[in-house]
DNA sequence: TCTGGGGTCCTAGAGCTC
DNA sequence: TCTGGAGCTCTAGGACCC
């Protein structure tokens, strides 16, 4: 039914985590939880050894630690992930020169345009020598999904996890997917789901047998097109190596809700600065600002406001943003504060319009972000906020990183990635001054000379690692030929 | 239990122009 | 001159993905 299964879809396994217990060794075959570690942080990701306890990505960090008491939960360090993401699609870019990441940890590849691969057999060998490859530059695992298509890659890919590869066969698709839940189809989510399940359709082949008709009207004509067409395995969507970015907005989350105004304020004034410099170092500029609250009750509103001209301008954003808040009711409390910027473009038209409307009332162009001129409330001092995960440095005891940290003390673990053995544990005051924010240190190599970093033995291991629950997919494919293989 | 952050895409209504 | 329809933009919200 389809071609050549030449499209590779690339998932690290438990990524985050992995790098952390790649980068700290004593966190190595245990739990860690990686995400948000404040009352209303959720999980990014779980190590399989924390998945055994039910801990799931986007899980409240909360019921995380309930359902884990003894994990080390982790605040994030992307600057590591996006050094080790660099390596692997460095890897990719070798295979073809059609690569679309679709975040840190995953991507597809096209191998028939790289011309690697135009037989199951060598799309397959492409692939296990990829794994190898992985393994040894990053010291992290990834497991492989090869289809003819993307949909299916990804399907693949999901059912080799964690550290294996999975192929299937031509003519071998409408089979494997009929018995699978229809959440496996790309863009059919919790309400998707839920209207399918009321009109009596679980599984892909009752999606199929459903018909495009019925579909259409239960999700709309073209939500439900496109979901009868990946039922039926079809998904002709390329590989696309290039994609423009489409907006830039940042976001925050209040640990307790707010109800005063003049703090609100403050807020979104501080995220139209942090978006706008965001906006500068991508060199573009925007039409479109967009003010997001999401309120109390956890209902989300969003209100934009479309410029004449795009702009980078900090000011005729920040100012469009309070102008989008003047309308909006936060007397019941407001839990997210967002600024975006939408209908980007890589020039500006708006500045002469925004110095033009400043000109009147004498301002200048705006300094750079962090020039609030509101009072910001108390918060510590950003490097003496030692949260878990966070890499430090002592000058006596060399580099670490915070384990832990309260009632006036941090604990600090020395260790290396390179080491063995678990590192040493020190406490200190959390005011000590011999202790500081330190960079990361790079993750060692397996194989002298395979990439970027140092050429130390690596000291990561995989063990202990368990497969995800199966997400109400049955067994592999009866065909057999899509066959998992795995070290 | 109580739900992050950064995105993309789709739908639908209102208002406007032709 | 009035009216209806098509097509466009803007706005808001929802769903989904990682």
């Amino acid at each position: 039914m389809r071609g050549q299964p030449t499209i590779l879809h690339l998932d690290m396994d438990a990524f985050y985590a992995s790098v952390e217990q790649a980068a700290k060794p004593s966190l190595r075959g245990k739990a860690v939880v990686v995400g948000g570690i404040g009352p209303r942080g959720v999980v990014a990701t779980a190590s399989y050894e924390a998945r055994v306890f039910g801990v799931r990505s986007a899980m409240p960090t909360a019921q995380a630690r309930r359902l884990c008491p003894h994990g080390a939960y982790l605040v994030p360090r992307f600057e590591v992930y996006r050094a080790v993401s660099e390596r692997v699609m460095g890897l990719l870019a070798r295979l073809s020169p059609l690569v679309e990441p679709l975040s840190l940890d995953e991507a597809f590849v096209d191998l028939a345009a790289g011309g690697s691969a135009a037989t199951a057999e060598q799309a397959r060998a492409v692939g296990e020598r990829l794994r190898a490859e992985i393994a040894a530059v990053t010291g992290v695992t990834g497991s492989v999904g090869l289809a003819g298509a993307k949909m299916l890659a990804k399907i693949a890919s999901e059912r080799a996890k964690p550290d294996g590869l999975v192929l299937i066969e031509p003519g071998t698709e409408r089979e494997l997917l009929a018995p699978l839940p229809v959440r496996t189809l790309p863009g059919v989510g919790p309400a998707t789901a839920e209207v399918l399940r009321r009109a009596g359709i679980h599984t892909i082949e009752e999606t199929v047998r459903a018909g495009q008709a019925e579909l259409t009207r239960l999700l709309g004509r073209a939500h439900g097109a496109g979901v009868f067409q990946m039922a039926l395995g079809v998904d002709d969507r390329p590989v696309v190596a290039e994609r423009d970015t489409k907006s830039i907005s940042v976001e925050d989350t209040f640990e307790v809700d707010m109800t005063d105004r003049a703090r609100i304020r403050f807020e979104v004034r501080r995220l139209a600065e942090r978006c706008v410099t965001r906006l500068r170092a991508a060199g573009r500029s925007g039409r479109t600002v967009v003010l997001k609250v999401r309120r109390y009750d956890f209902s989300t509103l969003t209100r934009s406001e479309t410029l004449r001209g795009p702009t980078d301008d900090l000011a005729v954003v920040r100012e469009a943003a309070e102008r989008l808040l003047e309308g909006v009711d936060t007397t019941e409390g407001v839990r997210l504060l967002g600024v975006g910027v939408s209908s980007l473009a890589d020039f500006t038209q708006e500045d002469l319009f925004a110095q033009s409307e400043r000109a009147g009332s004498g301002a200048e162009r705006p300094p750079e972000p962090a020039a609030t001129t509101e009072a910001a409330p108390a918060e510590p001092e950003p490097d003496r906020r030692w949260l878990p995960g966070v890499d430090v440095t002592h000058e006596r005891f060399g580099p670490g990183w915070v384990q832990g940290s309260g009632v006036g003390r941090v604990t600090v673990r020395f260790e290396r990635p390179e080491d063995v053995a678990p590192g040493r544990v020190r406490t200190f005051a959390v005011d000590d001054p011999l202790l500081t924010r330190s960079g990361p240190l790079p993750l060692p190599l397996a194989r002298p000379g395979a990439g970027l970093g140092r050429d130390q033995p690596s000291g990561s291991s995989d063990e202990a690692r368990r497969p995800k629950s199966a997400s109400g997919a049955g067994p592999a494919s009866a065909s057999g030929p899509d066959g998992r293989s795995s070290p």
